[in-house]
DNA sequence: CGCATTCACTTGTATAGACAATCGAGATCC
DNA sequence: GGATCTCGATTGTCTATACAAGTGAATGCG
């Protein structure tokens, strides 16, 4: 194929990923105008559809937005939630301007329990790993992940410092998110919880079940059980109640 | 513009429009094959890049999926939650294989809520649609259903029948969803609500504030609350908590 | 039979050019 | 000054073509 490199890198991906950094190193602020398809052009040397093709595919992600006659403009930051972009807590708490820190109770090798088995492709009491791990938004604790692991998929989980890093940015690292389910209930939390969470036996939580996947296969299973707070949703969804 | 016809339909789209109509009628069943880029080519009058984009756009949309050297086929109706689509619940309970059935409690105009005319872009106290609905499944009670109609979009609402149909059917023929907001928590059901839903007042429920609205703009600000219940989130989503 | 090769078909990326539609700014006219 | 016109810049649609890359089926060989 007519490649500019031989990474195997698109030639419009190449200009996608250039005019991203322009705008996370905050070098083209948002509303802040972008090179025209004519200039982008030039600038790499390749043909107006594939400059134009980079522009689309960002608009349509909504990182941009263009007028016809006028030009293409940075986008508002917040409307910038990609496709199958599941968000990072600690980036959330930041981005509130809090300040995120994350408790490790426990991080461990378990024999896997029959309901984590089925969902991550296991056989019952095969060793899978395991993390529980208390989210601080400032000094006040948010959520409380418990969170299965596939030992096949990610070896090295167990060595991580997740006081640092959160589970979420290192699977995401390791093992890039290709699908997820979720199932979102109203529950009452159980004595644990109450203890992590601080919080009484009849305050409602959410309760978040996700299973995310990569290309290989089944990756995690993490229970988030959040402090009956308000959670907005976004991007393309569909609710339907489960049997 | 070159364009196939004087409507002003550009040619892409209406390819777009033929083979959604040959999967809406049933010609084309779940994972047929679709006419490959070429043979639209030929079936258009088209270059292969105008068929490209036709194929191409309602792959991003969910209603296609392709593989390179194999060809385009229809997706999984199920998987069609394309861009906007919010179920309507007695489709769900139905699609269970259980009786949905509705009962009316209150339908009348009031003086617009502080609350609502912020959502809905309406003056305080001016007048504002109100529907209150138990939907069961079976004879169960699933979901109090309270929502707020902005009587510019639908000045008929009063005069509709929402036992034989739900409000989200009618909203949806006579006003189609643009767009929506939705808030999810998970709350303590009120002394009204545990009435209707047959609860107790200990059971947490999940409460989802929606506000939909069309192309002219806010159309309804609806809570549904259900019996703890668990429920499955699909599509692209992401979820965030709110301040 | 089992295996590798070849080949046709399909989708993916890219080019160079054309005309259409829209907008904004500057020039012109009254 | 104010309204109108023109024109350049920009995005939107479309063509015709080329080569790359993945798949699957047919073919040929040992």
């Amino acid at each position: 194929m007519q490649r500019s490199n031989d990474s195997g890198t698109p030639k419009f991906a190449a200009i996608k990923e250039f005019i991203l950094s322009q705008i996370e190193t905050g070098n083209w602020p948002e509303h802040s105008r972008v090179p025209s398809e004519h200039a982008l052009c030039d600038q790499f040397a390749v043909s107006r559809m594939t400059a134009r093709r980079a522009l689309q595919e960002l608009t349509e992600q909504g990182v941009l937005y263009r007028t016809q006659g006028v030009g293409s403009f940075v986008a508002s930051p917040k409307s910038q939630s990609a496709l199958l972009e599941i968000r990072n807590i600690a980036d959330e708490i930041q981005a509130r301007g809090h300040f995120h820190s994350a408790q490790l109770v426990q991080l461990t090798s378990l024999p896997c329990p029959a309901l984590v088995a089925g969902a991550l492709g296991l056989n019952r009491n095969e060793p899978v790993f395991f993390s529980l791990i208390v989210h601080y938004d400032n000094q006040t604790p948010l959520q409380l992940e418990a969170r299965y692991v596939n030992p096949k998929m990610v070896p090295l989980y167990l060595q991580q410092d997740f006081r640092y890093q959160t589970p979420h940015e290192y699977l995401s690292a390791v093992a890039p998110l290709t699908e997820a389910d979720h199932i979102i209930e109203a529950v009452l939390p159980d004595e644990f919880t109450c203890k992590h969470l601080k919080l009484t036996p009849h305050e409602p939580c959410l309760r978040l079940t996700r299973r995310t996947f990569s290309r290989g296969g089944a990756v995690s299973f993490a229970f988030l059980t959040s402090a009956g707070s308000r959670y907005r949703l976004g991007g393309h969804l569909n609710i339907s109640p489960t049997e």
